[in-house]
RNA sequence: GCCGAAGUGGCGGAACUGGUAGACGCCCAGGACUUAAAAUCCUGUGUUCAGCAAUGGACGUACGGGUUCGAUUCCCGUCUUCGGCACCA
């Protein structure tokens, strides 16, 4: 790929080099890399490994910004020091290359998805090559591959065969101008972009995260992720443990269920509420009653999913005319029709506590209905709605049961079993997770390997992978399906069950990201998914970097496969990403978030060009702590780049000639101390992923040096093997440049001298009344007294003590003496 | 509305466990080198007051309180910004 620099002769290189010209250098020491393999991961099983993944990107066509390369950096860096600390390291990078933007291409101008993506990727790798960074690149993958997408299809038959992946007529988001069903989690992201989405039936095949939502959440306790993730995902499940309540109607044989997670109210249930799309929703409206009930279940029909949910707005509703019995009271309660009332959550009815519960109370005013208050409330329930939880129930008591002056937890147990015991009502758990409908009428993406039977039954297709056949048009067909249907010779065949007709619908973007970091562990093994030795061995991700967007969606799916593939035994953990790290965006100079609509965009390959990779790198790290968001400026680079000159000036001290000779003779002890304490800086805080100080540390290290003019030759290699991490060209360079063959990414990272990292002398405070009055040196580990008799005698401490008397002296050794004083 | 994170110079940011706030870098100013410029090096750089000056004082980590000899750090309250969720009963 690059012309090999580094064939040519030596003198030559020098000549060259002899002033810093990133270009050159970056260029041959990453031709050198590739041809050497330097950065091939082998099998070392004796090692420690350490597997450090960065989420794979989407190749798209407007190619890389920095804001992209900020995790890559980290990642990096992360890869090199851990080598360097002796592990067996794990490095990879692949393609998840299915996806809407190169079919909505190929739609518009007939390129073959295909040749958009190889495209995209050859333009991605060059810019990931030209920063320089260590992957293995024998192991690059790419979710298209049909060598790949086998074992995606592979996964899907398991879930199939567990009854984890089923068919359903649900209610989709669809979307008219995709053609396509979004899952829930795109629609919004869709509606920003300009599309229209719709509600609409269809059948479509759907994956059985629920059955998982438990382990999902309990697993999460054991990893070391942000508590804000952790969070997030238990949010989005929603796990909340409720009682579901059989309430009698009368005039009706049946009984109204509702789910409510405060059973412990039920004696201020007033009303009940059921969701337009309830089955009873019409069975229940009495004659008097049945337009009004038509008319407002068929203007709930049309309203859109946004107009029902979105906003705080006013509620409306529409009274049944039939009543159902409070079985704690035996009051008759009247039943409402509310859209505010989900159909698809718990069992699309509620008992309303408009005492308690805002959005009950906000009804209950609305059409002025009743409101008891039977949780001991600060205030009027009347006025004002009490949902505190830890209050005391009053007004609760019938001839069987009682909860006066129970507390939530207490009344809850109270009221679920005497329900259970009056067999009206049972505990259950609800979850806000719903399950995931998997299938989209796309061309671009892994054809879901089912066959229909022309008796109405289903097969799978064994013979894995099965690929996307040619198509001339990528147009979804009229009725909703993918382009797909349309493919005759594909979509028909015949074996020994009968004849048949292929699934159309392929899987989404996220099925190819749901497993990729195993396939990174042994990338070609065509017999298995993954070799379980191997498996054991790399397995979990030690540290896996990528943006908070991912927080829940991705995450949430590729620990739902990684738990189906434990099930099955195709890994031997409960959870694949051991240590997870969000970078912060990098926003533009102007203080906003990149988008090619604002125009403030910075191309990686722009800075590359410019500054070159190591540049880039460091002050990609330098910008501040890595889980921040902080905004680009061009001007601190330069920075950077004097840093790096300064660097480079320590081994070719004038702008010609060749290096200089290093020396051997002993370091300052001001420096010697400096080295050791840089050393122990910069490895904890790269171990602790906070670059930008470990760089400051590194600078104030390389000024110190060059202003006692130091040529020692250890501080000049510790300095170059610390380095080696952040800016590994120009390291390798300088450190070839001092009389090394081999690569300095085989050195080992410097240990510190514990003897040399603490100051013998130290600057002690003297504080009056909390303020600094003065300072004097004093040897470390001095006795208190010493200190106090010292600080007595500074002069601008004197002045201050003067005709006051001290109250109370604190001595904190090797730190400060403080007055107290009247 | 609920949950989470955060607020420090002109700017990005640093500060161990409550112990000298502003490391490192950018910007800016002055100087050295140069015919000149660039590059490089040196010095200064939180605000404010006093002083010709060396220097010294006061204030200062979003805001208001509190605990403490001492608070960017701990506690209470308020405001703002960012991220997530948003009628899940």
């Amino acid at each position: 790929m690059f012309p090999c620099v580094s064939c040519q002769g030596a003198s030559v290189i020098h000549k060259n080099t002899m002033k810093y010209e990133f270009s050159q250098i970056e260029k041959k020491w990453q031709a050198n890399w590739q041809k050497h393999n330097t950065f091939s991961t082998g099998n070392e099983p004796d090692k420690p490994k350490y597997y450090v993944l960065d989420m794979f990107p989407y190749p798209s066509g407007t190619g890389l910004h920095v804001g992209h390369l900020e995790g890559y950096t980290a990642s990096d860096i992360t890869a090199r020091y851990k080598r360097s600390c002796g592990y067996n390291v794990l490095h990879p990078m692949g393609w998840d290359a299915f996806g809407l933007p190169a079919e909505q291409f190929a739609i518009k101008t007939g390129t073959h998805p295909k040749a958009t993506t190889e495209n995209n990727i050859r333009s991605f790798k060059e810019t990931l090559q030209a920063m320089g960074f260590s992957y293995d690149w024998q192991r690059e993958i790419n979710t298209t591959d049909p060598a790949y997408f086998k074992w995606t299809q592979w996964i899907f038959l398991k879930l199939y065969e567990r009854g984890l992946a089923y068919m359903s007529e649900v209610d989709v988001n669809w979307c008219e101008e995709l053609k396509t069903v979004l899952a829930n989690e795109e629609v919004e992201e869709k509606i920003a972009e300009g599309y229209t989405v719709i509600r609409r039936p269809l059948r479509q095949w759907v994956l059985k995260i629920t059955a998982y939502a438990d382990r999902l959440i309990s697993d999460l306790d054991e990893l070391e992720w942000p508590e804000n993730v952790k969070q997030m995902q238990r949010n989005w499940i929603g796990r909340s443990e409720g009682v579901n309540i059989d309430f009698e109607l009368r005039c009706h044989n049946q009984k109204l269920r509702v789910y409510t997670t405060r059973p412990d109210t039920l004696f201020g249930a007033t009303y009940l509420v059921i969701s337009p799309e309830h089955p009873l929703a019409e069975k229940l409206a009495t004659a008097q009653q049945l337009v009004e009930v038509k008319n407002y279940i068929g203007q709930a029909k049309l309203k859109t999913e946004l107009e029902r949910t979105g906003l705080q707005k006013e509620k409306t509703g529409v009274f049944t005319g039939s009543y159902a019995i409070n079985p704690a009271t035996n009051e008759p309660l009247p039943v409402w029709i509310s859209d505010f009332v989900l159909t698809s959550y718990g069992t699309g009815a509620i008992m309303s506590v408009p005492a308690h519960d805002s959005r009950d109370w906000e009804f209950a005013k609305q059409y002025s209905l009743p409101i008891i208050e039977v949780i001991k409330s600060p205030h009027d329930v009347q006025e004002k709605v009490f949902e505190d939880k830890d209050s005391t129930c009053i007004n609760s008591s019938n001839g069987e049961i009682t909860l006066e002056g129970l507390k939530f937890t207490e009344a809850f147990e109270q009221m679920a079993a005497w329900l259970e015991r009056k067999r009206v009502g049972e505990r259950k758990v609800n979850y806000k997770l719903r399950d995931w409908i998997f299938s989209r009428q796309r061309y671009w993406g892994e054809p879901i390997p089912i066959k229909h039977y022309e008796d109405g039954t289903l097969g799978t297709e064994t013979n894995l992978p099965l690929v996307l056949p040619e198509v001339e048009a990528y147009h979804p067909s009229s009725t909703g399906e993918s382009p797909l249907a349309n493919i005759p010779d594909w979509l028909y065949g015949t074996d020994e069950h009968g004849s048949f007709r292929r699934e159309t619908n392929t899987m989404p973007q996220w099925a190819g990201s749901c497993w990729y970091y195993l396939r990174f562990i042994d990338p070609d093994n065509s017999e298995k998914l993954i070799d379980p030795e191997k498996e054991r061995y790399w397995m979990n991700v030690d540290l896996y970097i990528g943006g908070a967007e991912h927080a829940v969606l991705h995450l949430l799916y590729a620990r739902f496969w990684h738990k189906v593939l434990f099930d099955i035994g195709v890994v031997s953990s409960k959870e694949p990403f051991k240590r997870l790290f969000n970078q912060g965006m990098i926003l533009g100079e102007d203080n906003e978030k990149m988008s090619k609509s604002r125009g403030n965009v910075i191309p990686a390959d722009h800075v590359l060009e410019r500054y070159g990779a190591d540049a880039v790198r460091l002050y990609e790290m330098f910008l501040g702590p890595l889980e921040q968001v902080k905004p680009w400026n061009t001007n601190g680079i330069e920075g950077i780049s004097r840093f790096l000159s300064k660097v480079w000036r320590l081994i070719y001290p004038e702008h010609e000639g060749p290096a200089a000779s290093l020396t051997l003779d002993a370091m300052p002890d001001e420096l010697l101390r400096r080295m050791h304490k840089t050393i122990r800086k910069v490895g904890e805080d790269t171990e602790n992923l906070k670059f930008n100080t470990a760089i400051a540390e590194m600078m104030v290290l390389v000024n110190e040096l060059q202003k006692a003019g130091c040529r020692n030759r250890n501080a000049v290699e510790t300095l170059l093997i610390l380095l080696a991490p952040y800016a590994p060209h120009i390291a390798e360079e300088l450190w070839e440049a001092i009389g090394h063959n081999a690569s300095i990414s085989s050195e080992h990272f410097p240990s510190y001298d514990p003897a040399l990292v603490e100051d013998t002398v130290l600057t002690i405070a003297v504080q009056i009344n909390g303020k600094l009055r003065g300072t004097f040196l004093a040897p470390a580990k001095s006795p208190k007294e010493l200190l106090l008799g010292e600080a007595k005698k500074v002069e601008s401490v004197l002045k201050f003590l003067e005709g006051q008397t001290i109250v109370r002296e604190i001595v904190i050794p090797d730190k400060l003496v403080s007055f107290a004083v009247k």
